[in-house]
DNA sequence: TGGTAAGATCGACACACGTCGATGTGACTC
DNA sequence: GAGTCACATCGACGTGTGTCGATCTTACCA
């Protein structure tokens, strides 16, 4: 049974996630392509970070990321972006600065994706 | 609290995975390169099909890959190699034949780590 | 209007990775 | 021992990706 949850991105726009379990039965080529486009958005050690410190905050401000991951700011934006595609966090534009925060949600359609 | 298990791979090395839950605290470097370590090895559609047809059978021979991935016999020991090294599968030689099997711990413990 | 500050985008570079033909390595059969 | 089969390894190629300096865009303030 696919298990999908609806994520709203930056832009409004929204997509679903995803897929059958991996251990219920064989993926077929767009499931897996999907899942795979989310997991290779996990699959950094510095977005892992990232998120890990976002999620960790209601909100955080991007220009309180730089510092703590030790990256440019072209890179840190870089990153924001990458998981900001894949649903994994939001970001709201609020004056000078953009404030993220997580998306549990799609965190958990992850989980249950990897056999959760 | 880490959250680790043993995994025994086809030469019998052991190693720990891994890591605080992404959600709960900012993850350090060493935590953070682990976890994108396995889920790297995750992130590639063909090895994501290629779990989940070892793991919905108790045992698959590496000949009854080929076929269903639609890849060459050395892509296919490519991704095996690299899901045996993230511990996600283990493989057994009997014969002339390989047998892989599911390590469902493993995936459990990365479920885990992503907030589970 | 001009200046500054935050963040996104661009361009370039080095490096990692998926892929497959060719070849190597054991194991089985005759 | 010769031949064959399953699988691993090697070498090479094209592509994708992380990184950062430079630049552009937008918002704020005097």
């Amino acid at each position: 049974m696919p298990v999908k949850t609806k994520v709203k991105a930056l832009d409004e726009r929204t997509y679903d996630v995803c897929c059958p379990a991996v251990t219920a039965a064989p993926l077929d080529e767009a499931d897996a392509t999907d899942l795979a486009r989310v997991l290779s958005a996990l699959a950094d050690p510095v977005r892992l970070r990232l998120l890990s410190i976002v999620a960790s905050s209601p909100e955080v401000c991007s220009c309180d990321l730089e510092n703590p991951l030790g990256k440019s700011q072209p890179t840190v934006s870089h990153h924001t972006k990458v998981l900001a595609d894949a649903g994994l966090i939001s970001g709201e534009r609020r004056g000078k600065w953009t404030w993220w925060h997580a998306n549990p949600d799609r965190l958990a359609a992850i989980r249950t994706a990897l056999g959760g």
